[in-house]
DNA sequence: CAGCATCCTATGCGATACTG
DNA sequence: CAGTATCGCATAGGATGCTG
């Protein structure tokens, strides 16, 4: 594959500008995963704002949007305005949004696999 | 599974303990997910501290220090101590830990295959 | 309804200095 | 050698208030 101008060399996880440490920086953000996860349950359909902050209790509003800018300023997640007053914003995951719920998938499969384990071993 | 006292329940990851969440956060921290992928590439052997940070372009001692000590904490590696003058201490995966980094390399690719599209989405 | 702007706090993290 | 202790900065993110 050839690396965008963007990204640090294949494989080279010292780069900062290394693709796996700014996926993880954005997965690793707090409201990330959970807004995929929710956008993906429904796929291919689409949520509306007050939706997904109706199922990501606790999420603020400026968090919510600051998450949903990103997402769809990544491409993982397309914005849909109706022109209504007032607005209908609608969102939905794109097909590269969709693969990552896959490998968020596995991350989630795995903590719930052996987070005990780690619980086990004296973690606070 | 039976979740443990401290992990909220399966699949709720709208739970500030869930699973998931927490699995997130640790990996998400700058240095962790390095120190894994290092430790991994010389398993089953050991390496010292010295030569953690002398693979890890970049890693202060203090952030190395904390990273391993909570690997260490969450039973993802072992920390064994030679009692010389001066002292030397080794550090290897768990199988955890080995088995977390299945994970965090199918996070690599994803990344690898994927960060050139999200990039050429505008992406800052 | 779906946001953006502002303020504030908590925390990750780097730099530096010290120790058994 | 392999840490620990302390300081300071940058940023994630929560609370609140305003707007088209």
């Amino acid at each position: 594959m050839t690396p965008s101008p963007r990204s640090g060399a294949r494989g080279d996880l010292f780069d900062p500008l290394c693709p796996t440490r700014r996926l993880l920086d954005r997965i690793g953000t707090k409201w990330t995963s959970m807004a995929v996860k929710v956008l993906a349950s429904a796929a291919p359909g689409e949520l509306r704002f007050a939706e997904l902050q109706r199922r990501m209790p606790g999420v603020s509003q400026k968090m919510l949007s600051v998450t949903l800018r990103n997402l769809a300023r990544d491409g993982l997640v397309v914005r849909r305005v109706e022109p209504t007053v007032p607005p209908r914003v609608h969102y939905r995951l794109t097909d590269l949004g969709l693969s990552l719920e896959e490998v968020l998938a596995a991350v989630r499969d795995w903590a719930e696999e052996h987070m005990a384990e780690i619980d086990a071993s004296g973690a606070g």
